[in-house]
DNA sequence: ATTAAATATGATAACAATTATCAGTTTATA
DNA sequence: TATAAACTGATAATTGTTATCATATTTAAT
């Protein structure tokens, strides 16, 4: 894999953005950065990364995918309401993966978790 | 929601298949079996009994959804050679949610754990 | 049984997210 | 600097799914 330019600016978009975006997202940001860059592009770069362990795919409920550049071991929350997706951290996982991991003979290379339900300001607002 | 004989041989159709079917196999199979269904049924049937919990809708790794008429609490292991879904039993989760729930104060309505990695046939095959 | 309202259907058009294509450009390497 | 490999923008094509709509079936009330 050579290096590009485009990726590296696709990368630091997602890495500085608060939310988990889709590709359409980060798409429009760079666009509205004067960038000439296609949707293509986009997703071509961010699958790539995805494959290869740079940043995360998240695929749940919805559809479309978003993607995190957080790859370290968490877990999300889809909120039915408003739609945002939450970092969940999570440390008991490790045990279900051994233990399921012993019981089919599977080999295990990923896993995720995909909350859903009401986020606290939804629920909140709601009355 | 009223009786309707095509939500029956759907239903039946998902019910005595032994793998993870799509919306679109699930067609393919009545097709053949004779029915002139029509796959927006199938669609709209499909979601509709996953809606009301008759079914589960699983959406995860792959690019499109697949159902399960098993409703008592299991997850979902994807195989990256094979593409074929197995059922995972698992009894951790609700420590998890109620962990989460606590901790976020969010309101969990729903989850999906996905693993995806080699099932034992094809991990026998590669050598 | 007859009717009327609600719900379901098949056929297919429409849609949204994503991927494939391809000619031209950039990057790494010899 | 020449060459092959990788990357790009533009856009056509594909795929999974949903919307539409005229017709048919189901349900409940007469």
């Amino acid at each position: 894999m050579n290096y590009s330019k485009q990726r590296e600016i696709i990368y630091q978009a997602l890495a500085d953005n608060v939310v988990h975006p889709s590709a359409e997202y980060i798409y429009d940001v760079l666009k509205q950065a004067n960038s000439n860059i296609s949707l293509a592009t986009v997703y071509r770069n961010l699958n790539k990364m995805a494959h290869n362990g740079k940043i995360k795919k998240i695929q749940g409920l919805e559809d479309k995918a978003h993607f995190d550049h957080n790859t370290f071991e968490h877990y999300h929350f889809i909120c039915k309401k408003c739609g945002r997706i939450f970092d969940i951290p999570c440390d008991i996982a490790p045990e279900i993966i051994k233990k399921t991991q012993e019981s089919t003979g599977f080999k295990i290379e990923s896993h995720d978790i995909v909350f859903s339900g009401i986020c606290r300001e939804c629920s909140e607002n709601e009355r």
